[in-house]
DNA sequence: GAAGTGGATATACC
DNA sequence: ACTGGTATATCCACTTC
């Protein structure tokens, strides 16, 4: 039969000893089917230079030999082919090892001790990476299909009648076809519950949301909602769960967090309730991966945990203090959470039902939303990456890069390098930290008429402009060669473009383009993509310097830096040379001062800088400003780097550093600092800033503000046993944890210091959470929140702030 | 017991 | 363990006098 395809799911199963993939997706009537295919498989080895045609053809013979009889399988080297490849970028012999199994390949390649063979390398990929690469096979694009359809076959023990698809084919043949339309049928869900621990109170209801279906169900509270279903018990909300997923039939389940507590949940409480979560289209009940991050699988229906992708697609550029759906949902939706001061449990008033049942639907809705939002994101970071959507949306961006770089070996005739192993990675970790970017001190002052030059893509474009990476790096002096000194050190880089730099370049080409076609027309799945390319460049450099990587390279990440060093330094004593005045410059970007020129005169000399720069190298104009700000630290006198702001011709501030952007300060701390700011790079003076932190001041002391003004929020970076001191948000913590609300790594935490009756020294003495009753403290407040945020700014004017507010002198003999 | 200092911790910048 | 290094700032924990 034929038909076109679209593959959404990878997994894999063995039959009779061998590796078969299992995928669904969609046919081109829009029906559920699972395709059934197989390849070759095979590990690489690598061997020495000065191996003899005698010699690779006696050990072809050894070991087409090798059996093996493990984990009840039997196994053998099926076929070994000798062949030209590259191995990081060396033109290579290697033996091409075909074994029966994916899961044997390891322990077959154990076996090649053989002084001829240099390395084993291929065995690591996993079955379905290697079949993607193999067949070029990728999901989510469209595929004219052939094959035979399995109707009550028994073939592969009779997988197509175990298997909950409309169809069910052994593929023969594929051709990727020109087709991108496909709208995926999704549905969100969530749940709620008594306890916030895993399985340890009831789930009071599930909600479901899809296209034109929305639905609560409940066992708590029959109610006359048009959209609460009611069920006698948990056991009977658990197996409605179930029964709805299966009528809706979706590619895709999605929830928020949902990997780590509802999926979990669900299963916990199945278990309890002797009820099967049967989710899966082979009927199997989630499967739950162990680890730092659970993830949570289900058979044939892709789960997608939205937060874990926002997290590494988006948090970076968000907003959004918090990743809670409220407010993620706010910024991307402009949807804000239905807002319940209610308890969340069963323990509510009467009339209170109907609005948590409306809550619940709520969190589903904008669930859903969130995923259509984020679909075209999904979509083409998963085609880029070329790994299943499954893995994608949970990869950091290290995971993401390594697969982009996976998926484009062949195109290189690479074969691929092995992951670390664990003492390879503990080794890489204790190396020394190489020194990293340039940061200019400045000078504490207020300035006028500024720009603000900035490299683009700074460090991928040094990769690529100097071709760092572990390809390319060369053992000893070359003719011809780079050198770079990394601390008294040298290291040579070869001049032919390795594979890793070549890609990198391809990133950066691919994602200028989109920008090109994007801003003469716009089309949000290009946007997605060019933003998958740019995060991809970005992410590149972190890569190479990452311990986990296959192509770590620590000498190509400090020979980066040691560069850039080089390079800002230079621009930076250009721009001074040419009569402009550098204020500071922090990695990429340099600030500095027009003084008598034209803005006009800074863009041409941008020009001329630009000629002067190598390879893909540009520096690009940021921005002009009209004022400046920069501060000092507030222990000693030398101007603070990281920290400044800046006002341009329209009013519009830029602000980095300060406390007015760390989420670790109080909203009245951070709301005044920014406040000033605002009056002294409007006015270029400080007069309104006095009037206004004396007022604030006033009315602290007067206890006018709401306690929520006062709320600090932190986050925990680790379980809390492990901390060793005890700090104010670790007591608050443990004051969340005495409440039963689980505190684990990341969770956040919002307090306040109060007012205490006996004269605690201590800070985390006089922690109360925010909800808790109390007064705020004032001196605390005044003392650690309000002056330490404003006491830098009013410094650049001569102005200090304690004689100020405490009314003995106004001013300081500077200012006269 | 106050004062000074280094370590632990969180968060931001690029 | 799940990209890198640079930097500021707070509060605790400890030492010193």
């Amino acid at each position: 039969m034929k038909t076109e395809f679209i593959p959404l799911d990878f997994d894999y199963f063995d039959f009779e000893g061998r590796n078969y993939a299992k995928i669904i997706g969609r046919d081109k009537t829009g029906k559920r089917a699972c395709v059934i295919d197989s390849c070759p498989v095979y590990f690489w080895a690598v061997l020495k230079e000065k191996t003899s045609e005698k010699q690779i053809h006696k050990l072809q013979e050894k070991i087409l030999k090798i059996k093996l009889d493990l984990k009840g399988r039997k196994s053998c080297v099926e076929k070994v082919e000798v062949c030209n490849k590259r191995f990081l970028g060396k033109e290579v012999k290697a033996l091409k090892i075909f074994g029966t199994n994916y899961k044997d390949l390891h322990d077959i390649a154990e076996q090649l001790g053989e002084p001829e063979i240099e390395k084993r390398r291929g065995y690591d990929l996993g079955f379905v990476t290697h079949y993607i690469i193999e067949k070029d096979f990728t999901p989510l694009n469209w595929y004219e299909i052939e094959g035979d359809l399995l109707n009550n076959s028994f073939e592969f023990g009779g997988i197509d009648s175990s298997i909950e698809t409309d169809s069910c084919i052994k593929l023969n043949s594929k051709k990727k076809i020109e087709k991108t339309e496909f709208t995926p049928r999704v549905i969100a869900f969530d749940i709620e519950t008594d306890s916030l621990q895993i399985g340890e109170g009831e789930i009071l209801m599930i909600s479901l949301v899809g296209e034109n279906f929305q639905k609560v169900i409940t066992w708590k509270k029959s109610a006359n909602f048009p959209f609460v279903e009611y069920v006698k018990d948990e056991a009977s909300l658990l197996e409605r769960f179930v029964e709805i997923v299966k009528e809706q039939a979706p590619d895709f389940l999605t929830g928020y967090f949902s990997d780590n507590f509802d999926l979990p949940y669900l299963k916990a409480r199945a278990d309890k309730n002797r009820v099967k979560l049967s989710l899966g289209l082979d009927g199997s009940q989630p499967k739950f991966s162990r680890g730092i991050m659970t993830t949570s699988k289900v058979d044939g229906i892709v789960h997608i945990d939205l937060l874990r992708f926002i997290q590494t697609a988006y948090s970076q550029y968000m907003q959004s203090e918090t990743m809670s759906l409220n407010e993620v949902a706010g910024e991307f939706l402009g949807d804000a959470k239905k807002k319940f001061e209610f308890k969340h449990s069963s323990k509510i008033k009467e009339d209170e039902w109907e609005k948590y049942f409306e809550y619940n639907l709520q969190d589903s809705i904008l669930t859903y939303n969130l995923f259509n939002k984020f679909w075209p994101d999904l979509l083409e970071f998963t085609k880029t990456m070329q790994e299943p959507i499954f893995n994608v949306s949970r990869n950091g961006m290290s995971a993401n890069v390594e697969d982009y770089i996976v998926h484009n070996l062949k195109r290189f005739d690479e074969i691929p390098e092995k992951h670390p192993t664990y003492d390879e990675i503990a080794e890489r970790k204790n190396r020394e930290r190489y020194e990293g970017a340039f940061v200019l001190q400045p000078s504490p002052g207020i300035y006028e008429n500024l720009a603000i030059f900035d490299f683009t893509s700074y460090w991928p474009s040094i990769i690529v402009t100097y071709n760092l990476s572990k390809s390319t790096i060369l053992e000893k002096k070359e003719k011809n060669c780079l050198e770079v000194d990394i601390n008294g050190k040298k290291v040579y880089f070869s001049k032919e473009l390795g594979f890793f730099p070549q890609m990198l370049k391809e990133i950066i080409e691919k994602r200028k383009q989109y920008k090109k076609e994007l801003a003469e027309k716009f089309d949000i799945i290009k946007k997605a993509r060019s933003n998958a390319f740019k995060l991809l460049a970005n992410a590149s450099y972190g890569y190479q310097g990452f311990f986990g990587a296959r192509y770590h390279c620590a000498e190509a990440s400090a020979a980066t830096t040691s560069l850039s060093r080089d390079h800002i330094k230079n621009i930076i004593s250009k721009i001074d040379q040419e009569g402009y005045k550098t204020l500071y410059s922090d990695t990429d970007s340099i600030a500095f001062l027009l003084n008598k020129k034209t803005q006009e005169q800074a863009k041409q000399f941008l020009k001329k800088l630009n000629s002067e720069l190598p390879g893909i190298m540009e520096i690009d104009l940021e921005d002009f400003y009209k004022r400046g700000i920069w501060v000092t630290k507030r222990t000693g006198e030398f101007g603070a780097k990281k920290k400044y702001a800046l006002i341009d011709d329209k009013g519009k501030m830029k602000i980095r550093g300060f406390e007015t952007v760390r989420r670790d300060w109080c909203k009245l701390a951070r709301e005044t600092q920014n406040n000033i700011l605002k009056m002294v790079l409007e006015d270029g003076n400080e007069k309104r800033a006095v009037e206004l932190i004396k007022e604030v001041v006033k009315k602290v002391k007067a206890r006018k503000f709401d306690v929520k003004m006062m709320s600090v929020r932190t986050q925990l970076k680790k379980p809390i046993s492990e901390y060793k001191s005890l700090t104010p948000h670790v007591v608050a913590a443990q004051k969340m944890l005495e409440r039963q609300v689980p505190m684990d790594p990341g969770s956040s935490i919002e307090y306040y210091i109060a007012e205490t009756p006996d004269k605690k020294k201590l800070v985390r003495d006089k922690v109360k959470l925010i909800d808790e009753q109390g007064e705020y403290n004032i001196e605390y407040y005044l003392k650690n929140q309000i002056l330490p945020a404003v006491e830098n700014i009013f410094q650049v004017f001569n102005v200090n702030t304690t004689e100020l507010l405490e009314g003995k002198k106004q001013m300081t003999l500077g200012e006269f």
